[in-house]
DNA sequence: TCTGGGGTCCTAGGACCC
DNA sequence: TCTGGGGTCCTAGGACCC
């Protein structure tokens, strides 16, 4: 038998469309296309037929006319991907959610309980199946990238084991397109200079890349070209921000009609951000023009927030110091993000209110640093010093 | 391919501090 | 007064992913 390795990629297959697919057996067999404007998933009769996600909704039925195309019913997607993560969960607890319908399982401690990797994997496609009633495909690899690479491969409904031994042989015919974090951009200065797959990558060497695309993404490319990432699990990994964006047409709008949706916006994310007891400490604000360039403006508070009024504050400044690229180009997209995110209360927590007169101040700003890095030690600073003055500033 | 909404990570210059 | 190295944070932009 074949080495395995310890990773397993498990990914649902054009998720939306498979919940539509499933909750209405009207619409199996069928092509289904889930979105009205824009497609925001395929079924595979769809994609067979040239459907692809992000597609404008007037070009995939020019494609398929007989499709049935249905509205997001978001609820549905997000109560599945519960649902499947408790598969996940009951398979291993070692799993890394990458997206709403993919993830990361390590099962290289279960060889003893449950068998090989390819077992346990072939096991978890029909306990999906069974539990959830959604068709998943899985790859099995060495490493994190390889079994996701699989898993792309085997798409729709597949299952792909990388033999350790015959990794190479199964990477390098490969596009460079299949490599993860290879976009259009990247695709296209490689195949600029007759690099076109994933051998020719790893054989072209890293200081040519390097020079291509610059120090990290050269060395990354090289690397993962070459069979090497030794990235682990991450279990329980936090969200690092949270946003919101309107896309508003091309009809001209009133700085009004902007400024009310710059406001529904930041409530919103306020709103899931407080229900998730998470506060930020940067507001970014997402422009986007007619000729669909784009622009970002950011600014930090003093305190980390999920205050709406205090949010909606920060971008509106940050809206009015765009006026004018927005009058110049003709604004299509608004959004919000707030990034920089802390556990609500979790810097108090940490940082007691008597530390500093009790003398423990350096001992209990480390404790601040080791569990959310040096910007929350200043952000602590300042909390402390509003509720005391007396506390000292930053010691040496 | 005339383009939605949600994210992640990296780069790079300047400010500021020791 | 001039000089240096090292580090962090802030801001803006870009590429990519699902």
């Amino acid at each position: 038998m074949a080495p395995e390795g310890r990773f397993l990629h498990a990914d649902l297959d054009a998720f939306y469309a498979s919940v539509e697919q499933r909750d209405d057996p009207a619409l199996r067999g069928r092509p289904v296309i889930v979105g009205g404007g824009v497609v925001l998933a395929a079924s595979y009769e769809a994609k067979a037929r040239g459907v692809r996600t992000a597609m404008s909704g007037r070009q995939a039925r020019g494609l398929c006319p007989d499709a049935v195309v249905v509205p997001p019913r978001f609820a549905a997607y997000t109560a599945a991907s519960r649902a499947v993560f408790e598969v996940f969960r009951d398979t291993t607890p070692m799993v890394e959610g990458l997206s709403i319908d993919e993830a990361f399982l390590d099962v290289g401690g279960l060889w003893r309980i449950r068998g090989a990797p390819s077992t346990i994997a072939a096991r978890l496609r029909t306990d999906v199946r069974e539990r959830v009633g959604l068709p998943i495909t899985v790859g099995v690899a060495r490493t994190k990238f390889l079994a996701k690479v699989a898993s792309g491969v085997a798409k729709p409904d597949g299952l792909l084991v990388v033999p350790t031994d015959g990794e190479l042989e199964f990477l390098h015919p490969l596009p460079v397109e299949r490599l993860w974090g290879v976009g259009p951009v990247t695709a296209g200065k490689l195949r600029e200079r007759g690099i076109g797959t994933v051998g020719r990558v790893a054989s072209v060497g890293e200081a040519a890349l390097v020079s291509m695309l610059g120090g990290h993404a050269g060395r990354h490319l090289f690397a993962l070209a070459t069979g090497r990432d030794p990235r682990r699990i991450e279990v329980g990994r936090r969200r690092r921000s949270m946003g919101a964006q309107q896309a508003l047409g091309r009809r001209p709008r009133s700085p009004e009609a902007v400024d009310a949706a710059l406001a529904g916006l930041v409530d919103r994310v306020t709103r899931r951000m407080r229900a998730a007891g998470r506060v930020g400490h940067t507001v970014t604000l997402r422009l986007r023009f007619n000729d669909f360039t784009r622009a970002t403006r950011s600014r930090s508070l003093p305190r980390a927030t999920a205050h709406t009024r205090t949010v909606l504050d920060a971008a509106r400044v940050l809206l009015a110091a765009a006026r004018p690229l927005i009058a110049e180009r003709g604004l299509t997209l608004v959004g919000v993000a707030v990034t920089n995110l802390d556990d609500d209360r979790a810097v108090q927590e940490t940082l007691p209110f008597d530390a500093w007169s009790g003398g423990e101040l350096d001992a209990a700003l480390d404790a601040v640093r080791d569990r959310f890095g040096g910007g929350a030690v200043t952000r602590a600073v300042l909390l402390g010093r509003e509720l005391d003055p007396q506390m000292p500033m930053l010691p040496d």
